[in-house]
DNA sequence: GTTGTTTTGCAACAGTATATCATTACGACT
DNA sequence: AGTCGTAATGATATACTGTTGCAAAACAAC
């Protein structure tokens, strides 16, 4: 089972997620003759701020502030673009956001592990399950090719800080 | 496993669906004392008129004409949620699509098979395929709640006729 | 440095969904 | 039937999400 659910959903050093990240992502364009640009760069970094997909025009919003000038939709959208084809990042539809691949480099079928209390999001793929899910999709005599897996509840950090009897202010 | 897959991804006798799913709707609406009005009624017919997911903005263009006049899109919405509430229809996230529900009596967590080729969308429930995600999320200490199951592939039919060297033409 | 390609800027627009307030229809009660 | 409260619909505006098309700028390779 690949996940980083472990990080996510608990407190971590966060500098390492980043980090990594970056420097996943460097290596990866580079094999792929893909330019980093500095826009690009910055987008991602916005994206690995924490482990809360973004929206689109929430990214746009903050880049605005971080070049001191307004950045358009599309220069968005196709920095997304850029990523997604590259799978350094996942779109999660049911809430129109994106957020940082953790394993871009492993080929591998996704879902994940959205709190409904804090809102990270953590990534897993587990054979098992898509192993059932394929078995599952050939009983009804259906041809398996691609998925959207997004599971919501509550992870552990927020079910202690609810039976602490604290709250969570987003 | 419950599910509508045989139909939906084969030749069927598509008025029993739609029967079927008005005649449950009426039932569940009285149940709950929930008013199936006309535009509602007609709203539902639209959803039921195939097992490909429709759009708000679709079932606004056709509500319409069959009204001869133009409806607002809040009027679609609001009957959409009312459906949703009752658990008569599903929205597709990934999508941004609703459709019908076959078995809205039965207390369920589903998932979709939806057809690249054709748009089909058949609904399955698989108590194991639930199990293994409940379980799954508790490994990465993740209370499950609900979730948005939708893959895609090719169905039967699709894959029959595309065997069969013919077109599909939506 | 010139040239061809990729990236970014910019403006307009398309698609999806919601907020707000006015109006109408309905159900229950007298 | 008439009144009253609630639920449903109409109508307008607006927010949010995503795309198209074209021009300008940056870059890579020669």
């Amino acid at each position: 089972m690949l996940t980083n659910a472990k990080a996510v959903h608990h407190p971590h050093d966060h500098l390492r997620c980043v980090n990594s990240a970056l420097s996943r992502a460097r290596a990866l364009c580079s094999a792929r003759r893909a330019r980093l640009t500095p826009l690009r760069e910055a987008v991602l970094r916005l994206l690995w701020q924490s482990h809360r997909p973004l929206g689109a025009y929430q990214i746009q919003q903050q880049l605005s502030q971080i070049n001191r000038k307004a950045v358009a939709a599309p220069t968005v959208y196709r920095a997304l673009e850029f990523f997604l084809e590259l799978g350094l990042i996942h779109r999660i539809s049911s809430l129109n956001a994106y957020i940082g691949c953790p394993f871009p480099e492993s080929d591998h079928s996704d879902m994940f592990l959205i709190c409904n209390d804090c809102g990270n999001a953590a990534e897993v793929s587990h054979s098992h399950v898509n192993q059932l899910l394929t078995q599952t999709a050939k009983r009804a005599d259906f041809q398996l090719a691609s998925q959207s897996l997004e599971l919501y509840g509550q992870c552990a950090q927020c079910r202690d800080l609810a039976d602490s009897g604290a709250q969570w202010v987003r």
